[in-house]
DNA sequence: GCCG
DNA sequence: CAGTACG
DNA sequence: CGGCCGATACTG
């Protein structure tokens, strides 16, 4: 008890997220500090530092807008900082520290700032300092908050009446979902409590595909969220009953099912169509290739794209972005990690710049909640004061083929007419890789001209060496043997997809909600303006048919709602029901 | 499948 | 229109 | 029981 007497603490750059406003009301639990002032800071202080800042070498990230988002002065407190060098760890330290007992600083604990360089970053260390990264990653995660005895879960549970986000694992698996993403501030996970609930975990994986795949959405969304759930849950499963009380989207039939499981082992039948999943998968996973496409080939007893082929040469005309999805499979199904996406971006913002300096790049998607590995990298555009789709389209469109020249671009998913008509040549290109006649008269579709989205291939220069976290290097799908021919990936120099986006200036709050995401998070707070006879959409929030309430300020469109604002990184922690009561 |  | 894609 | 995200956006 009293664990934290007389220390104070200080978070940065503020506590406001969930998992930050969490540890601050344990430290005032043990009797600590959290310094709200700058006339609180002192040398003696123990400084938090938001483990979204801090990339896996422990050195901060991000610096702009880290400082950016401090809630007291950032000069004062970050030269206090860097003239005082008070001790700095990362967040997640306190719950490690309450569930040992004590505070553990590394000997060298003030080394926190290389001072000859306060732009690229500094070091954050942390207990697990010199370890290598894989164990330091995995020790990460095994974070854990109080065990269910403790002030941590009243308070935890207090929090969760009034709000629907709950203070628990952020912990995507990716074994079925090839878009999961592990988040920077993953915590409070107690590692050896969630292993156990793997098998429960693959088996509603394996179910939602299932249903799926037979055409049973909505079922299938029942066991996805239910997975996701159950990923979040920090302790383990022990009955379904548990489950069911404490998870949100577990319902009688689930756990039901995971009483079974919990009995014998596993469920009956779940190992059955594991084959047809593995097959309709290999398909599905390129790039355009869908569920019916997919079941269709499958039926047929089609086995690789070489087959598809055989069968339908139409359709590598017709749907020649298949083509791309083919030839990069496995490229695009390898995530990159931040250095790669920050310098895509650097790239994109540098040519853009040429191309229009007012308009401005931002990045969305899982890169901005915080991921440390994305699947894509999604770029939304928006310029000062302008509204014209038309005029964002243009400079998407010039930007696109400005990369293009200068090989950054290795493909467009969709085409303009200009953009077709310099591009045309390497889809024909692709067509005679695949033995295909190309279509003497190819009678196009009058080509859209102002697209609002460009879905892209991006190399960057070979210069740059791509990283690969440990975890996703291993497994991956691999293309058929039969299918190897057409394969343009390289793991050293890989393709990445690049989605752009445009937004009207006075859209920006909706449009920012909508690409930051996650899916879930999109679905689930609709659902809400539905339930409040309102509608969001990536243009705004409306009230009845068609009233514009707010589409510019992103957290006026939370307040509106009746939501508290959550930030990015703390979007992956949405849940649909409130944690029941016991 | 779950939820209201 | 259906199919696929995006978060 | 009926609803389950989107006045999505793009393609053929």
């Amino acid at each position: 008890m009293a664990l934290f007497q007389g220390k104070k603490f200080l978070f940065l750059p503020n506590c406001r997220s969930s998992t930050l406003s969490f540890l601050s009301q344990l430290i005032r639990s043990n009797d600590g500090t959290v310094i709200c002032d700058v006339e609180e800071l002192d040398k003696q202080m123990i400084t938090l530092i938001n483990k979204s800042f801090i990339d896996k070498d422990q050195k901060l990230t991000n610096k702009e807008l880290f400082l950016k988002e401090f809630e007291m002065d950032p000069d004062i407190v970050w030269s206090f900082i860097l003239h005082e060098r008070p001790a700095c760890v990362e967040a997640n330290c306190i719950s490690e520290w309450l569930k040992i007992g004590k505070i553990t600083l590394p000997p060298e604990f003030n080394v926190l700032i290389d001072e000859e360089d306060t732009t690229t970053g500094f070091h954050v260390i942390n207990e697990h300092a010199g370890q290598s990264n894989k164990e330091a990653s995995d020790r990460e995660s095994s974070m854990e908050s109080q065990s269910d005895t403790d002030i941590g879960s009243e308070t935890s549970h207090k929090d969760s009446h009034e709000s629907p986000f709950v203070q628990a694992a952020s912990r995507e698996e990716s074994l079925d979902n090839p878009i999961s993403e592990t988040v920077a501030n993953a915590d409070l996970v107690d590692e050896e409590n969630v292993s156990k609930n793997e098998t429960l975990i693959k088996a509603f994986g394996r179910l939602a595909r299932r249903y799926e795949i037979k055409g049973d959405q909505y079922r299938s969304k029942g066991y996805k969220l239910a997975k996701i759930g159950i990923e979040r849950y920090p302790h383990e499963i022990l009955s379904g009953e548990q489950a069911r009380r404490d998870i949100a989207s577990v319902g009688p039939g689930i756990a039901k099912k995971i009483q079974i499981i919990l009995d014998t082992g596993s469920l009956p039948g779940l190992d059955e169509s594991f084959d047809l999943e593995k097959k309709l998968n290999y398909f599905t996973q390129c790039h355009d290739v869908g569920i019916y496409s997919a079941k269709r080939w499958n039926l047929l007893g089609l086995q690789s794209f070489a087959d598809v082929l055989k069968k339908f040469p139409e359709v590598f005309i017709r749907d020649w972005p298949i083509l791309f999805g083919w030839s990069y499979y496995e490229d695009w199904l390898m995530k990159m990690c931040r250095d790669e996406c920050d310098e895509i971006l650097n790239v994109v913002r540098t040519t853009l710049k040429r191309v229009d300096p007012a308009c401005s790049a931002e990045l969305q998607g899982s890169y901005v909640r915080g991921a440390q590995e994305c699947g894509d990298l999604d770029i939304l555009f928006h310029k000062k004061g302008c509204d014209n789709t038309t005029e964002l389209g243009r400079i998407m469109e010039k930007l696109a083929l400005a990369l293009y020249d200068q090989g950054y671009v290795e493909c467009f998913l969709q085409l303009s007419p200009k953009i077709r008509q310099v591009f045309g040549s390497r889809i024909r290109e692709r067509v005679r890789k695949c033995k295909l006649k190309i279509p003497s008269q190819e009678e196009y579709p009058p080509a859209v001209a102002d697209l609002k989205k460009y879905f892209l291939g991006f190399k960057l220069k070979s210069e740059f060496k791509p990283r690969y976290l440990e975890t996703s290097a291993d497994k991956l799908i691999k293309l058929e043997t039969d299918d190897r021919f057409m394969s343009l990936s390289s793991s050293s120099h890989p393709c990445r997809r690049v989605d752009f986006f445009c937004c009207k200036y006075s859209e920006l709050g909706a449009a920012r909600i909508q690409w930051t995401g996650p899916k879930e998070f999109n679905r689930w707070i609709r659902i809400k303006a539905v339930q409040k006879g309102m509608k969001l959409t990536q243009h705004g929030l409306y009230r009845g048919e068609n009233i514009l309430l707010e589409s510019f300020d992103d957290k006026r469109i939370f307040e509106l709602l009746g939501e508290e604002y959550v930030g990015p990184e703390d979007r992956n922690r949405m849940i649909k029901k409130r944690q029941k009561q016991s």
